[in-house]
DNA sequence: GTCTATAATGAGATAGAC
DNA sequence: GTCTATCTCATTATAGAC
């Protein structure tokens, strides 16, 4: 165990997963090669290779690692109890990290393809983040900040899915922006609250105007 | 001209792009090879690069024949004249059109890459779509079939190019589903329309419950 | 027009010296 | 842990026979 650990933290180690994180959401998993990993770290490909025998042993420690951000995420919803200011909170949070690890949305083709392992937690996280959407979506429902009709609910949520999926690519595809800031994912978040703004009430619009704006993230976390 | 005309109407040749826009369609052109473009038809490699040089040009060949159907539908829709039901069925044509061709919208950055020389014709296309969607709206507007307050216009523009743009690659990634059917196209229709829905009028709902059903494309060009 | 054979490239991966 | 050197393999592309 003390070894295991000694290699997770090996300072090598974590700057390769951050780079290829970085690198993953920029381009895509498939069209970043080794040796792009490698000279972006100025380390060798040999050295590369010490660290993770296979590219696909890269995106397992990546998956795992956001499997632990999410974790986390969860448990700072469930701290807020039945605190209402839980859902914007939750929101945008939640959009942060989906943001943060887009690849794994929007490049889940070629992630599946290079890891097939990840098949199966890849469907589940996508089964979690829809159900999130679907939990937070009554939850406010219930709480009376929004009042959408029974029979567009489903197609709301699915909306919101794609949107915040694919928001990052249409930034890019349509205005050619490649590296993006807290402003693009200011209106990323505003694209999707606009899915929900025909069925707000004006106890939402109280609650918003009235709470703290979540803390931003550090900036060196920002860039990736 | 005349032998230009004589090896643009090869049999061979029609049949690598009606293949290629099938298989592009499914996997993205990047991850589809010469040599499976060849097994798929049951020719030579060899044949298919007697065909096309280089595999840019069985991409440049199929954004050509991609444009003609564009302005075919554009004629159509002109056609119509002040007829009101020129909105729904436009927008029915045009969601058909961006499915049969969907490669050339999700898989945009492997375009970019494989055919730099469409880039401008890509980015003009992408343009035109926003445009279309746009001007239909204004149109469905002033028509009073549709109420969208002036601020919610380019927020559901957007979204309405994005949901249309990733329905199937949501399809594929959050439902395994690999075959598009008909009943599939009439969801992603319907996923489209509910964006709309918080703002049609009755005028609207008595109009597309009268008019007939849009013609169903013929099913050999369905499976595309 | 179509085939066989083969070159050229580039990406993932390994062996072994330091 | 890191490097150099090298291997294997898939993919694009070409030459030339039929």
């Amino acid at each position: 165990m003390a070894e295991t650990a000694g290699q997770r933290r090996s300072k090598t180690r974590i700057r390769i997963l951050a780079a290829c994180r970085q690198l993953f959401n920029e381009r895509g998993p498939s069209s970043v090669t080794t040796a792009e990993i490698a000279a972006t770290l100025g380390i060798n490909e040999g050295n590369l290779y010490y660290h993770f025998q296979r590219k696909e042993q890269i995106l397992e420690a990546l998956f795992a690692e956001f499997e632990n951000r999410l974790r986390e995420a969860a448990s700072v919803y469930q701290s807020y109890g039945d605190d209402i200011r839980r859902y914007p909170d939750y929101l945008s949070g939640w959009f942060t990290l989906m943001w943060r690890w887009r690849f794994f949305y929007r490049d889940a083709a070629a992630v599946h393809r290079l890891s097939p392992s990840l098949r199966p937690r890849l469907k589940a996280l996508s089964d979690d983040g829809q159900n999130h959407i679907r939990e937070a979506l009554n939850g406010m429902q219930a709480a009376g900040l929004i009042s959408i009709p029974e029979q567009e609910m489903e197609a709301l949520i699915v909306n919101s899915w794609i949107v915040s999926t694919y928001w990052i690519d249409y930034l890019r595809s349509r205005h050619g922006i490649s590296e993006v800031t807290r402003v693009h994912l200011n209106w990323g978040a505003a694209q999707v609250m606009s899915l929900f703004r025909p069925f707000l009430t004006p106890k939402w619009t109280a609650l918003t105007e009235t709470s703290s704006p979540p803390a931003s993230a550090s900036p060196e976390e920002e860039k990736g």
